[in-house]
DNA sequence: TTTAACTACGCAAACGTTTGTGTAATTTTT
DNA sequence: AAAAATTACACAAACGTTTGCGTAGTTAAA
């Protein structure tokens, strides 16, 4: 910064002459006047007059061409004022500021959006908002962008295919930077986020994750929790364990078996088909489900459950069947809800999934992706994956 | 629609001829030379050609002008084609589309959006996504906004009126075409919302509302939900009903104090400030309420109970006391969350608010309040406001 | 045959902003 | 005193689309 170069006083040439000046330019004009050391600079009466004239106006938002007019200078000048361009000299900056404050002026982000090709937004794929595990998965998103000022649209795909499809469409019309998908239960094929390629959107997947290679992704493995479960039961002397497991379709319930088998074997227990039961996740379903284990005589004395919304109406049935719960039968699911605390009945534990968490580390790797996109460099090469370890949270018997 | 002028053969010129053409668009040459009789048209070869010349592209996305240039057309006559705009041939209108297709073009909203000054999305403020309530609430919106083809982007407030005011600014900036709000429990002044007047941007608040007039809003009637909780307590036989309240702050606080001392009234039973608590909320002060109530010779038989939330802490303290609920003490509360279903001890009733409704009315009432703006209506002479009544949802005994 | 009407397009402006380039006016260097 | 450098700005293009207006060419009406 240095001091201007003709006429007046220039007194106040300091390096926080800015700051100062500003501070000025609403104080008296008695002092304003110090700035009359450029020809080129209108006498201060002048400015203000020009200020005030049009000050009150139309609906019409006030633009930077607006500005410029009362100014008489180029929206260039003033675009670089309002950015504290070093082009610009110091009085044509203060007094962009000035006008651009008194007309309340606000700079046309839609315009900018449109220019740079970006929309600082961010969407979201859930299934169903209604769910505690999304609705806090959503929230570690919207905590995550919100630090960065990123805005977050939402579409719930409720575990409806072409609901997902359009949806993603949708958002790649609206030229979103990013997306975030949980997938649904329906989902096995993935040409419908092909597209957003050409677009340059990136999408991390998190949780309900495709069955691929080549994607970034977050989900979290189950393997962690349900060994921490098993061996619970093992040690509590259970020998007979049961599964009921989620609707065929969804990824989530393959793995579990998958893991449930491993689990058994690393136990050294057998496996039974008697004692595993599948669900579509309704009530009557649940209801099924957890009937076709105990209405046997080899009933299972420990049971799996796909999540505590089914364990649920697992509970509520053993319960009506005349059994007691930790005592005849003993259960573990997934989801850790909070009410757990509050009931009086309730599992030896569930196992915590993290959604939270797997959102806000899917929401990092989307950020980072939209840097790498804006710096131009190729984000199909190495792909960003992460997969937390779930956790069994136990329950104290009340 | 009437046949073209010249040459040819033009067999097809019938009412559906454009869809009758698409469809030939895509068969063999042979048809297509059907469209051979006008002569500014260039030969069907020529145009199969210019299309897979370049059919292979850059990163960049096709454009209106890239498809103009394509077909050495204007890009007006393009963008009219796309739209099957009267004033374009149909002969040039195919050829676009076709085109179009050929490129996988898809227009950039964005630049629309600028251009009309409109996102075609709108902006949800609440307290937190953790609450059913308010997720249930943000369900609404969406689901309504979907239908329109609108994007909904959050914001959570978590009831902090800072955080509240950055995200209105926030939601200002990225020129929402309204915002829909429920209040956080800070906010008690409403300065913050007005500079959206200047961006003509509507709002429409829900169940957390302003004590004001002059806005548009949608809320849920506690009297209606307490009148039958008191007068189910009364008809029970109970003398002695307490209150447990909200924090002081909230208006929905104060709104409960006088309609339970409304209802009180009107069952012809006292006020006793003995049996009135109150909490901010927490489990220590929802413990702390529930005790002083109990903690007293003339203890309440009944209590109503802010929210369920708070119930459940109390129903834990009741028991943790020794006394036995719906016998020795009565509850209802407010939220009618659908886990009572599986709790062993529930309230005789919850009161439900709707908060799926009340988000569903406001988007409603948005929509038009948008709709009127594009109209270039006032919207701020007549105000839509709309109370819904709240109910009473008995659990039966188990 | 002249005139009016219509068809099928092109031209250019507009939306609000950013940014590369050009250039007088002044100042510094040689 | 001439040349070089710097300052402080203006000009114009660009982003992608829509839309009012103008018009050549053709057809219909008088």
């Amino acid at each position: 910064m240095k001091p201007p170069r003709k006429g007046g006083f220039f007194v106040l040439v300091i390096p926080e002459l800015r700051a100062v000046e500003r501070s000025l330019l609403i104080v008296p004009k008695a002092i304003v006047i110090f700035f009359y050391y450029n020809s080129a600079v209108k006498p201060i009466k002048a400015v203000a007059t020009e200020i005030t004239t049009q000050s009150m106006q139309s609906n019409k938002l006030p633009t930077i061409k607006e500005i410029a007019k009362k100014l008489n200078v180029s929206v260039s000048t003033v675009s670089r004022a309002l950015h504290d361009h070093p082009s610009i000299g110091l009085v044509t900056t203060m007094r962009v500021h000035k006008v651009a404050k008194e007309l309340g002026y606000e700079v046309n982000k839609s315009a900018i959006y449109f220019k740079e090709r970006k929309t600082y937004t961010i969407g979201v794929i859930i299934p169903s908002l209604a769910e505690p595990f999304f609705s806090s998965a959503l929230c570690g998103v919207e905590d995550f962008a919100g630090q960065f000022n990123y805005n977050v649209i939402i579409g719930q795909s409720l575990d409806s295919f072409e609901r997902e499809k359009r949806i993603v469409d949708n958002m790649k019309d609206h030229r979103v930077d990013g997306i975030l998908v949980s997938l649904t239960k329906e989902t096995s094929t993935y040409e419908h986020f092909d597209n957003l390629k050409k677009y340059n959107i990136p999408i991390v997947f998190f949780d309900r994750v495709p069955q691929k290679k080549d994607i970034h992704f977050v989900s979290c493995n189950l393997h962690s929790g349900m060994l921490q479960a098993i061996s619970r039961f093992v040690d509590a002397g259970h020998k007979k364990i049961g599964l009921i497991n989620g609707p065929a379709k969804m990824a989530a319930t393959l793995q579990r078996l998958e893991i449930y088998f491993k689990c058994l074997k690393e136990n050294n227990l057998p496996i039974n088909y008697d004692i595993i039961a599948s669900t579509t996740l309704s009530k009557e379903d649940n209801v099924k489900a957890i009937r076709k284990l105990i209405d046997q005589d080899k009933m299972p004395t420990a049971v799996m459950v796909f999540n505590d919304y089914v364990l649920l109406d697992c509970i509520a049935t053993v319960k009506a069947a005349g059994l007691e719960v930790n005592k005849d039968i003993s259960f573990i699911s997934f989801a850790n809800l909070p009410i757990w605390e509050y009931m009086d009945t309730r599992p030896l534990a569930s196992i915590e999934q993290f959604s939270y968490k797997q959102a806000s580390i899917a929401t990092d790797f989307l950020f980072k992706l939209i840097e790498a996109n804006n710096k131009g460099e190729n984000t199909e090469t190495n792909y960003m994956q992460q997969i937390i370890d779930s956790e069994m949270v136990n329950y104290p018997l009340k």
